[in-house]
DNA sequence: TAGAGTCAGTTTGTACACAAAACAATATTT
DNA sequence: AAATATTGTTTTGTGTACAAACTGACTCTA
């Protein structure tokens, strides 16, 4: 038997009474978004329609629409007459994923380069920081995903929206990557500090940022190693609960 | 008054009585997808799901799915309650895009040199030799579109499907740029030949290859985007121009 | 006992209906 | 006559119902 509970609040913004219109799908769609990308959900974990209509306290066509967007971006499966689960990608798409990142990041490190200012490497710094303070209190999820934002906040400096869009899907997935197959250890970007590039960056060393980068996605592929982890059959809602009540507190 | 028109055929394959399933989706979303991209739909034209869902035969339901993962792609527009347009890249996208595709082609072009065989060469030799052919009898359409199918399957050599989607993604699109802003002679690539790259591969110059890239992609964006230079009103000034003509016409 | 078949329960796919928003055309007011 | 208000029509957004497909357990048979 199913409990019954109350539905997540999706926090309505701006003082307005309930969420409507393609906000709330937005909401829905970046809960479950940072539910799979932060790994709490872990890749397999099926993703009933019903379950999640319940969850948001909206009907399954709502649901419907933002299990497809997150297939678009390869971070769901969904199979005919089969369902949604979480994307477990294979071992040549991890290497794909991270062969076409080392392509993006070292392309676009020379605009970056050209366009950058001391303002916004100052905001990159402050990224920076954040994940060194994760780190040090041992929250390995914030800092994988502030590893992940630091990547993409710096080729956004580039000015091209198309390829940091593009870029921003590949490191995405890539967190799926490191949820799969991540060793419990290493994982996000410990080795070598993100700091060192934004100095290079700053020096205007377009080719030193370039190697750079080129150095540190090898090192961080590397650090991911191929193992295998059995996944038992998790609290959906209970996850689901955790990371919205997160996601409030965020705003 | 609408007439009622019969439905378009979708094809069924295999002696199916029906089209069914994710086919169905499928082959609406292949015929929507080659009228926008062959550019037999201009950018900006309205798609109204009732319209499609009577021309397909199928419910709205189907008809919004498709519409989503083409919005996904930025090949169509949907703004809320509005409906959904085919898109009309900004002079700005337009530039990224092309400065995204640089990036991923000359990037993927080395793995290209290195895992091409003759056999996979020859085919990119089949598709160039139907290009010229569709050039010579003044089939411009089919041009370009055989002129975006070499681009990718060239960099599908790459063996790295995660680039290669993106690149198709970024090829569908730059048609779309092309249709908005090509000038009616030039267009595609025909300057440069597509036939020199291949020489270059097959000879294993790998650096060869990838700066023939550079400079052909390079043409390419200077036949097209420069011609438009007002980011402010692009459309008003075209559709003004088409009714000026239209005036001339009726004299 | 292993295997095939059947049947109920669950989950997804598709159509449809109704509500809400945008659009267009006419009416109203100054 | 211009600007605004209003009303009717069209189009989109969302929930719900029903059909089809899958899942898993149970039974029957060899």
């Amino acid at each position: 038997m199913n409990k019954k509970r109350s539905p997540i609040d999706l926090g309505a913004l701006q003082g307005e009474e309930t969420v409507t219109g393609s906000g709330r799908d937005e909401a829905i769609y970046r809960n479950l978004y940072a539910a799979i990308v932060e790994n709490h959900l872990e890749p397999g974990t099926k993703l009933p329609e019903d379950t999640l209509a319940e969850a948001f306290a909206v009907s399954r066509t709502s649901i419907r629409k933002v299990l497809q967007r997150l297939a678009y971006e390869r971070l769901v499966d969904i199979r005919l007459n089969r369902g949604a689960t979480v994307a477990q990608p294979t071992v040549k798409e991890a290497r794909d994923i991270f062969a076409a990142r080392r392509i993006v990041e070292c392309g676009a490190i020379a605009q970056v380069v050209a366009r950058a200012t001391p303002a916004k490497l100052d905001e990159l710094r402050d990224i920076v920081r954040r994940e060194q303070e994760a780190e040090a209190r041992g929250d390995r999820r914030e800092s994988i995903f502030l590893s992940g934002e630091f990547h993409v906040a710096l080729i956004r400096l580039s000015g091209n929206d198309t390829i940091s869009d593009i870029l921003a899907g590949l490191v995405s997935r890539s967190s799926l990557v490191i949820a799969t197959y991540g060793s419990p250890m290493s994982g996000s970007c410990r080795h070598t500090e993100h700091h060192d590039v934004l100095d290079l960056i700053a020096a205007g060393d377009a080719e030193g940022a370039r190697e750079w980068t080129e150095r540190h996605l090898r090192e961080v592929e590397r650090s991911v190693v191929l193992l295998e982890e059995n996944p038992a059959a998790p609290d959906l809602r209970r996850i689901l609960d955790d990371v919205a009540q997160r996601q409030r507190r965020q705003r």
